[in-house]
DNA sequence: GACCAATTGAACTAGTCAGTACATTTATCA
DNA sequence: TGATAAATGTACTGACTAGTTCAATTGGTC
């Protein structure tokens, strides 16, 4: 199987050369360990087999990471990092408010539909009634900005008449993601009822078309 | 502690009487194990938890299901049984296409948000890829009648020239799924990102507003 | 090249947990 | 009432699994 794509990062270090590499180890272990938390959730997630899955051994994980938890957490946290990064290379707020808002959505869902191990992973902390969010400060001003992005296209929106006044950022952020995130995170059971799978082709861009229109005329005046 | 609220169903024996109620312990095992499954996942619960939970032992829940998937099984049955029935109760082919189609909105919403249970366990299930749905037949005409329940609406609607054509049935439904699931599925999470309680009333009302102006917005003409 | 701290390997363990063995009770029916 | 089947209680076990022990190695520093 060899290591999962994470070539060491042989720079970055303290000053001069390290060919141990811990930063590489640690990374190798936490792309393994999303993995198997993806698959079987928190519980369900075996140690050793996170271990196998990796390039070095169960008692590497403990050395960095502490116990499961705690890699779980570390998980959690690299994810949400990833997202914020993602976050950044969009620019809304030079575009006209309607066109803000359907790029943010289309953003949204192309992300989701993109990322489905990000949608498990939320998935098993909502389960876990993310108790593991708790800790982690990273993750609140990362979302909360979120709505300011969608605050500022929104009030824009209002002042030129193009939406109706009243609404909420919040309400508008949970919309956008609700649309996004059922579609992937509830995918197994619609293919089981339905027979459709929402991950493959023709569906996904018409559910995603939908999504957007459904947000723009949810606000429209 | 006591029983979990199931009174034993004295009747519906065979002919005679029948003290030993095993209709009754079978309910009262699956209640216990809906609470156990809902609160820890597939994996996380505990038999020997279920089986504390039960007025019986867990013997008794080897008797009657075999093993744990076997009464994650029966569990998951009879929860969709449960939505069968109540689903009943709606009558829409006598509403206007708009009055129907905001009344089959509002209802998925207050179903969704009154039974979290429901939401958890399909959670546990499509982390699991959905696949114990995989044996239940039981299960597929259910969720397919809501989609002829869809299509009377929107067709009646489409003929009087309100909504406008082209949209698919599944898509409104999943459309009003992801509306009304998501609030649920994903409160631990927002609540820890947010700040605020879709469970809560000032939200929760707000929240189904929107989502029956969203279902209707995306289909008006 | 000796000393130190970071890093790593292999085998082990204590506890947990799904599932079982076996005996016993309860009701049915002839 | 006695034979038969359904239902149940107690105690146990074998496998699994998170986490550990203890020693060894590696690279850097002086």
């Amino acid at each position: 199987m060899g290591r999962t794509g994470t070539a060491p990062t042989r720079a970055s270090r303290r000053s001069t050369g390290w060919t141990q590499d811990p930063q590489g180890v640690r990374r190798n272990i936490i792309d393994a360990a999303r993995a198997e938390f993806v698959e079987n959730g928190l519980s369900g997630a075996r140690v050793d087999e996170i271990a196998a899955r990796t390039a070095t051994s169960k008692r590497m994980i403990y050395y960095y990471f502490g116990d499961k938890e705690g890699l779980y957490r570390a998980v959690l946290e690299e994810m949400y990092e990833r997202i914020r990064s993602v976050e950044r290379g969009l620019d809304l707020a030079s575009l006209a408010p309607e066109e803000a808002m359907a790029r943010l959505t289309a953003f949204t869902f192309d992300y989701h539909a993109g990322n489905p191990d990000f949608v498990r992973l939320v998935m098993v902390e909502n389960i876990h009634h993310a108790r593991h969010l708790e800790t982690s400060d990273k993750i609140a001003n990362l979302n909360l900005s979120v709505l300011d992005a969608i605050r500022d296209i929104y009030d824009r929106g209002v002042a030129e008449g193009l939406f109706r006044p009243g609404i909420e950022p919040l309400d508008v952020h949970l919309t956008i993601s609700a649309l996004s995130f059922y579609n992937v995170s509830n995918r197994a059971s619609i293919r089981q009822v339905f027979g459709q799978d929402m991950g493959a082709e023709p569906l996904l861009s018409r559910r995603r078309t939908l999504a957007v229109e459904a947000v723009l005329r949810l606000l429209k005046a």
